[in-house]
DNA sequence: CGTTGAAATGAACGGACGTTCAGATAAAAC
DNA sequence: GTTTTATCTGAACGTCCGTTCATTTCAACG
């Protein structure tokens, strides 16, 4: 057997990264087969080698397309203004993004010592680019004034740290929606940089 | 070959422990093979199932070892007082526990996937006794009035979160001295908790 | 000094792994 | 209706996996 009806390219390749997306989160890039992989997507492993050179390239574009992303719906998304306004534009932006897409969240913090060195050089530059963002704001509220951060660099990492912590306990349905998680987060953010 | 001169179990069995931590924090559980384990030690792979029934079981082993150290340490150092008193010490105490031990922390926080779910259990049920300790100092400082806390679940994960963050970035030796985190967090903390 | 028992070996087990590729199939193009 | 071409299969490759176990080694004991 071979090509059945309505199975195309357009369809297998999207469908083969959503499969190894979720299995890669669920259960970890090591622990899964690409016959697991394949069989997900209701093909044989043979086939994913039309998609991806290998599996380490699979994981290695999940995480970068999910970074790219990412920073394009922050330039999207960013405003300008007083350090304040942009901080709280940032919370939100980063609290629903991340809380929106666990799966991605969760491969692209975890499995980076599965990435071969090239690979992890390319990934870390892209959140390297993205903590930056969130580093400028502090600092542009430290000139103004409005800010009093003792350390940016490690006051960044913190709330980087504590903003995306909310994928590890947060359900979609759960005691507190999104809107709220964002406002709880906003306001601890707000003390934080705020004598 | 076997019994070589000055071996005994009393050395191959923490030996073991210690490779398995050590390996399974840097490549994760899955990546790892007994072979690689049995190697580090300088032994062969039969060898390590004298100390251990299996390869699931020397992760538990090592997770519960953890949290439970973490807990008997937390004990030790808990004091009582006003609650800033004692959020202080927490902070100062959990950065500092968890900036001595990157490969265990690692580990308990990225492998809980890789357990059975009777395992998974034990660990959460430990984890959760820890957060909770952080979650009572912050309810007892909210009925003293000596803390503003809009939701201390919520607020507990984002500390915890934030406070163990540390050592994705920390390095010995590095820019900032133990100290130097411990009075960063800690300022962070007081200012999220305090109007 | 012979015996015992703890500690480790080395070979083997069935099975799963990532990857390759010649061949089969069906949709599209002519 | 024949040819072309994109898509997928099925089998095979060499390798490694976790685990078992009969056997070997050697320190300790009597």
């Amino acid at each position: 057997m071979a090509r059945k009806t309505g199975s195309h390219a357009e369809i297998t390749g999207p469908a083969i990264r959503e499969a190894a997306l979720r299995l890669f989160a669920r259960s970890g890039y090591a622990a899964v087969s690409m016959r697991e992989i394949a069989s997900e997507v209701g093909v044989r492993a043979g086939a994913l080698y039309l998609y991806t050179p290998d599996k380490q390239t699979l994981l290695f574009d999940l995480m970068r397309e999910h970074l790219e992303t990412l920073l394009a719906a922050w330039r999207m998304a960013k405003v300008e203004g007083a350090p304040p306004e942009r901080l709280e534009n940032f919370v939100r932006f980063h609290v629903d993004f991340h809380l929106e897409r666990r799966d991605a969240v969760f491969l692209a913090y975890m499995e980076l010592r599965n990435l071969s060195e090239d690979n992890f050089a390319v990934i870390e530059e892209l959140r390297r680019a993205y903590e930056e963002e969130l580093e400028d704001i502090l600092e542009a509220g430290r000139a103004t004034g409005d800010f009093e951060v003792a350390d940016a660099r490690v006051t960044t990492m913190a709330l980087i740290a504590m903003l995306t912590g909310g994928h590890v306990w947060y359900r979609s349905g759960g005691r507190l929606s999104r809107d709220a998680i964002q406002k709880i987060y906003w306001d601890l953010t707000r003390r934080m940089v705020t004598k």
